[in-house]
DNA sequence: GTCTATAAACGGATAGAC
DNA sequence: GTCTATCCGTTTATAGAC
């Protein structure tokens, strides 16, 4: 292979690397900062390059957000709502929902959900893209529990109120949890499931501690 | 009484009133767009001064945050804290907390609670004041839990998860709740009191529907 | 008290050298 | 690819006239 088109293939994968890395540098400071106070300069200093050099790789400001929203959403469906479309039991779905969206937030961060609420930074059109897929996700959580109205299994409430009160518990997790805190991620991710299962079911069947009840 | 007396007088209220004003129209617009998103320009447009005008009246962005901030964490005092304090039995103290604190927000918007979150914004010496204050109120629920956990009566659940738990929600709810919404107000904080109530209690003994099987 | 005018700094983004 | 230099708009905040 000529010299020459080596060094026409290898910068294709490394350009797009090296987005990746400002994306997710870019997507740490400004769930830290807050999207409209952290600059340009913020991130281009913490990957180590000038603001003009890497211009070189993104296309501005809000695409950058809209990119790193995109992103998060897609780590939404992919591993939170496909593993848990399929599954039949409504209850045995709600808690599968919980512990994944909640399991992953204690994983990666809040860097990818924290964010999705910088809605009017985006422009219309971003707007409308990732509030449709965030529409999506809220339809699919509150259709579980309204199935679980219709079997008698819901408590007696509104279930669009009860799908906000558990986003709002899940969405809130990136703000309190440190990975250096003193109760392990295990724990942590055991009792939020119990607590958001439980805030919404009458008598959850399928609980967190049920296998040890079984076990003793 | 002289002229130049009451000259003297009448400024130092109608000053304090206009500031009052002027904080009032930044909360609201400062919740809507974000601190960082903001102007000077914006509020002051919004008040019918021009911003060198409104200088007469603050000291600075900076300090407007603050003292919005101060006067949130003044509400919550007034209309959580105190009145419930010396409730002695735990279960009511946690339902009345609730119900006072999420009522408040559903009554006045989420302009108190929201602009809490930007911590960041503010200088360290504010920052310090402001984090006492909201490390205080969460003592005081993290307590009651712990009251509960003792009594046998809270989940197999970390007390201060369960608190975070409860604040995720609570400070969730300025997000998604409108005015203007088909459900109304009192059904919103009825079924939300419920679903957090529920969320930490294992058999809650005082539920909102208490009175309507009472009588039923 | 409220204005016009302006200072001084910083924002995102680009041009063009290397 | 990465830099220096720079454009241009906007920001907070103030000076000083009225």
């Amino acid at each position: 292979m000529p010299r020459q088109a080596k060094a026409k293939v290898t910068p294709i994968w490394r350009k797009e690397a090296r987005a990746d890395h400002i994306y997710r540098v870019a997507a740490e400071i400004m769930c830290r900062k807050g999207y409209e106070a952290t600059s340009m300069n913020d991130i281009a200093d913490a990957v180590g390059l000038t603001k003009a050099g890497m211009y070189h790789y993104i296309q501005g400001k809000e695409h950058l957000l809209f990119e790193i929203m995109s992103f998060a959403m897609d780590m939404v469906d992919e591993n939170v709502i496909a593993p848990t479309r399929d599954i039949e039991d409504p209850e045995e779905r709600l808690r599968a929902l919980v512990q994944r969206h909640a399991g992953r937030i204690l994983e990666v961060g809040g860097e990818v959900t924290i964010l999705l609420e910088e809605m009017w930074a985006l422009t219309p059109a971003h707007r409308r893209i990732i509030r449709g897929r965030k529409r999506e996700y809220f339809e699919m959580v509150r259709q579980t529990l309204q199935q679980l109205a219709s079997a008698g299994k819901l408590r007696q409430v509104d279930p669009s109120v009860a799908t906000f009160s558990l986003f709002g518990m899940i969405n809130w997790i990136s703000r309190w949890y440190r990975r250096d805190g003193k109760i392990p991620k295990e724990v942590v991710l055991k009792d939020f499931t119990e607590l958001a299962v439980c805030s919404v079911l009458k008598t959850p069947s399928i609980s967190s501690g049920k296998k040890y009840r079984a076990l003793s």
